[in-house]
DNA sequence: ATCAAAACTTAGCACTGTCAAGATCGCCCC
DNA sequence: GGGGCGATCTTGACAGTGCTAAGTTTTGAT
């Protein structure tokens, strides 16, 4: 009776007038936008389903129609977030001038990779909060391992020019994704300001200090065998 | 009238002899122990409070005469875990053949500082996830800077037997940080299982792997523009 | 022995995740 | 068009939670 179907008479401030296909035209999408938005504003152990719904404008029980669990709407979240990674890693690739250059190309990803975990903290939190804390497994569609994939390659042709017998590409690749992904939860967490004097490096800079430093060691290693070739060998 | 004062009437398995000074003994200490256990069983999301005092064998408001909140228990967990971690560095160091030697003691730490995470997860998670997740800040007397300084101490041994001009010193405190931690990490949270050909490198060695390939590269920077001057310069 | 404070209990509030049952709505097929 | 049927949403309820207020014991110091 008080309920029109235009969605007008709900307190719902954004997007207000989308395209109501269904009932809400679609709470699915509607409450991973709440859920993100309230999360940001009272981080994740404070999210209700209940208050997202609230916000959405729908009755507490109408996520379990989307949504079997809590758990599950968190994971669509990291969802989410995985595609929105890997199309920000391919965007740094695509934006160089050239993509082929093994260094540049693994050092363009390593930055993206960072400056992603800053720009959304709450989706990376959750992609990287898998086993522990209260997020279900990936759902059907979600392939965290294409990001993963880019890194990883990058490394490996990085490797290859490398003197063989310097360092195993599987090494590199351990050290470099973990260097990068290090980076990240320390600019995110902020265990970074605790250490007092000792870093005054600014949270958008530690990626691209991280990833600089590590290729300047690589440069390193690349002359110190054989004189200075470090072209692209792309074979 | 059932509760007899030495603490045998409840099902307390562990220590329940151990010194019963006022009603429970150290509930607080109880307390932190339970919520540990819960947590290592359920996720830090399933803990209550409410569980962890019926584990105690206390009612559900006892907490709150040492805890003003859930997230002041975490604290407390975390304030623990920052204490043995600096304790494990310390011992890393001190069963060094030459505790001095620079790279041997930045690549004890590291190992060390992985090492505790997989050793005690619970701990590492909930001290690296202060600002987000529902762990108050840390409690008085608890400075997670000495750890932190530790590593970055070692760090600025190796950067000072680095040719000038290498490398600032501040960036490879950052890189060295971020490596360990990443690793740390990744192994914690589980990725690199996602990764699925690509890193067949065991949960136990990915710290020494990643140390040893940091200390690799430093090698090359060091012999790159001197022969081969990387003794122990302690001064 | 006394007594204030510390440690604990009981009872209760507001809230949560989740479920079962019913009410609507939109769409497809005849 | 109308009938139906499944997807979508609501109402109502249950058990469990964090936390508080008000009492009750116990403790250690005086």
């Amino acid at each position: 009776m008080s309920t029109t179907r235009t969605g007008k008479a709900k307190p719902s401030r954004t997007k207000e007038r989308a395209k109501p296909r269904y009932h809400h035209g679609d709470l699915r999408a509607a409450l991973v936008r709440a859920s993100v938005e309230l999360i940001a504003r009272d981080g994740v152990e404070s999210l209700s389903l209940r208050e997202a719904a609230r916000e959405a404008g729908v009755s507490s029980a109408a996520p379990y129609h989307h949504f079997a669990t809590k758990a599950d709407l968190l994971a669509a979240i990291a969802a989410d977030g995985f595609v929105a990674l890997e199309a920000s890693m391919r965007e740094a690739i695509a934006g160089l001038e050239d993509p082929e250059a093994p260094s540049p190309r693994l050092q363009a990803l390593g930055r993206a990779y960072v400056r992603f975990a800053r720009e959304h903290p709450i989706e990376f939190r959750l992609m990287f909060r898998g086993s522990t804390s209260a997020r279900s497994p990936l759902p059907k569609g979600c392939d965290p391992s294409a990001s993963f994939g880019l890194l990883v390659d990058a490394v490996e042709r990085v490797a290859e020019t490398l003197p063989p017998n310097t360092i195993e590409p599987q090494a590199l690749v351990l050290t470099a994704w973990s260097l990068v992904h290090g980076a990240a939860e320390l600019v995110l967490e902020g265990p970074l300001a605790t250490a007092e004097g000792s870093i005054t490096i600014a949270d958008e800079q530690v990626g691209a200090t991280v990833v600089s430093t590590l290729g300047r060691l690589l440069d390193f290693a690349l002359v110190s065998k054989h004189g200075a070739r470090h072209g692209r060998s792309t074979t």
